[in-house]
DNA sequence: CAAATTCCTAGTAAAATGGTATGATATATG
DNA sequence: CATATATCATACCATTTTACTAGGAATTTG
């Protein structure tokens, strides 16, 4: 039930890049000293953020990366599940479903824990973290519903 | 961001005790039958279970386990913390905490994770999961919270 | 005491994690 | 157009974690 370096580096990685003024650039090289990520770990993460379309890069000399969008379009849920793919957290949840599946009264219980995590994840925003907005998203859901 | 088989299977090995009348214990063998878990991995988890207080056990000839409370006040929450520990999404949130610590904005994010998981969980008791209960919980929470 | 049962803990194969390393490809600039 | 500076792609590897298996000690009943 952890969350892997890959999801919480790349979460420091956008929030370095968020703080950047307008459409500069910065490289792997830049990133690596303010994040303190190897180089070449940093490389890896951020090919995810850029493929998952959070990221634009720009190739050769003088190139780098900056965010695609604003940082108040771009969720937490965004940026974990471009390192750790889509987060189920009961792995007969993913790709092939196990025989139980019918039966399993316990369906129910992961299906609604991986829906409490994706709302909490979606709702919060790169502009929400550093801003220190997220508390207000953890209010306690009810008995009652 | 998973959930190891030893949670699951404590779960199942709860449903499986909250649906036996009264006073009556199931032995190792008896539930490594019905939840189709090896009798020594069963063991395991069920050891765990028993010294977290959500089972009570008896030793010796005519032994087993049953249920220590009613299916009300179980919580999956209890039963998962038995198994997996203290679930903390972030490595980086356990034990001795990372220099960062203090100026690391990504830990409310963290923090805010584990309480949603945490409310969720403790929230949906064993008769919810019985019962197919748990639909009410998993309510969207709001931008303006 | 014998049988049935839980309790304890050591060992292990396979998978996942957390990286390194190498080199190809693209682009700006002089 | 050559060169330096970047990103992009992918193979490899050590360590840790997971998911078990195994053996035997302790306890209780009859």
């Amino acid at each position: 039930m952890k969350i892997t370096t890959k999801g919480r580096y790349a979460l420091r990685i956008m929030l370095e890049l968020a703080v950047i003024k307008d459409g500069k650039l910065l490289t792997v090289g830049e990133l690596s000293n303010k994040t303190r990520i190897s180089e070449k770990y940093l490389e890896q993460i951020i090919g995810k953020l850029t493929k998952a379309k959070l990221l634009i890069s720009q190739r050769g000399a003088n190139g780098g990366y900056k965010l695609a969008r604003n940082t108040h379009d771009i969720s937490i849920g965004e940026i974990l599940r471009s390192t750790e793919g889509n987060v189920k957290t009961a792995s007969c949840m993913d790709g092939k479903k196990c025989e139980r599946f019918e039966k399993c009264l316990t369906v129910n219980v992961w299906l609604g824990l991986d829906r409490v995590i994706k709302n909490y994840l979606d709702s919060v925003s790169l502009f929400d973290v550093l801003n220190k907005q997220i508390n207000a998203k953890t209010a306690k859901i009810t008995k009652k519903g």
